[in-house]
DNA sequence: CGATTTTGACCCGCGC
DNA sequence: GCGCGGGTCAAAATCG
């Protein structure tokens, strides 16, 4: 890892073919992200146990840390000893450090009380919302209830840095993505990536990935609509659709 | 050959 | 009404 950021730092240096280099680390990243899901579950039972006592998680719910924890920060010393807490694991060393701190602070500055900002994992899994839901929210704000209003979904959105040029990858979870779009956005020189659920058909989950205006090597996926596939959403889903199909039976 | 990705076109809500 | 921008669709291309 060390190795290929010096080389994305300074591209002078002497041509390697870093494929295997890239493999490896990916590989290790993977097996500690396979050790990372175990923990991310329990984060993800007590978030279910806490969350109920946010009024506005409803809305716009901060996604479990899953696997989150494996990925170290890309700018600063890097390390894949895991066992070992980063020196520089506090808020913004990991998102730029030095003046890039500076800058998170400017962009989101406002976010950072809401977040609780004295861990690592707090410093990336951020309630960061987008251009689109920002808007949302000011329309909120302002609206007086009456007009037309663009539907707001729930939404999860985390950050993590970049692992792999494999951006369905990043996060991975237990759902597998179909990318259907990809789209230039005006406020990122990055494009952002739509993807959908495919585990199952009908499935409304959704998730785009983009990179981080203010960090590159940073990784903004929002999560919306929940997944049909657990068990109780099929229960719920199922129900549906025999009522929906009953319906449609009658038609014809 | 089916699944997935790519990418231009289209849709729709919003601001002016 | 019109243009802009985010989100989605769908045909073609590519992959495994």
């Amino acid at each position: 890892m060390e190795h290929l950021i010096k080389l994305a730092a300074n591209e002078s240096v002497v041509k390697v073919d870093c494929r295997e280099i890239t493999d490896f680390v990916v590989a290790k990243l993977k097996k500690a992200n396979a050790m990372a899901q175990a923990q991310a579950k329990v984060y993800d039972s007590l978030n279910t146990l806490s969350l109920s006592s946010y009024g506005y998680m409803d809305k716009e719910r901060v996604l479990t840390p899953t696997q989150l924890s494996v990925v170290s920060p890309v700018h600063t010393g890097l390390t894949l000893d895991f066992r070992k807490p980063s020196v520089n694991a506090g808020v913004g060393t990991n998102v730029g450090g030095g003046a890039g701190v500076m800058k998170w602070k400017e962009v989101f500055g406002s976010m950072e009380n809401s977040i609780g900002s004295s861990s690592f994992l707090s410093s990336i899994i951020g309630k960061q919302p987008s251009a689109t839901e920002k808007r949302c929210r000011e329309q909120e704000k302002s609206g007086d209830g009456s007009g037309k209003k663009r539907k707001v979904f729930p939404r999860k959105v985390i950050r993590t840095p970049i692992i792999s040029s494999n951006f369905a990858d990043i996060p991975s979870d237990e759902c597998s993505w179909r990318k259907y779009g990809q789209k230039s956005i005006k406020v990122s020189p990055y494009p952002r990536v739509y993807y959908k659920c495919t585990n199952f058909s009908g499935c409304p989950a959704k998730k785009h990935v983009e990179r981080a205006m203010e960090d590159p090597m940073m990784l903004i996926v929002t999560y919306k609509e929940e997944h049909h596939h657990t068990q109780a959403a099929m229960q719920k889903y199922n129900s549906q659709m025999m009522a929906f199909g009953s319906i449609e039976g009658k038609k014809e």
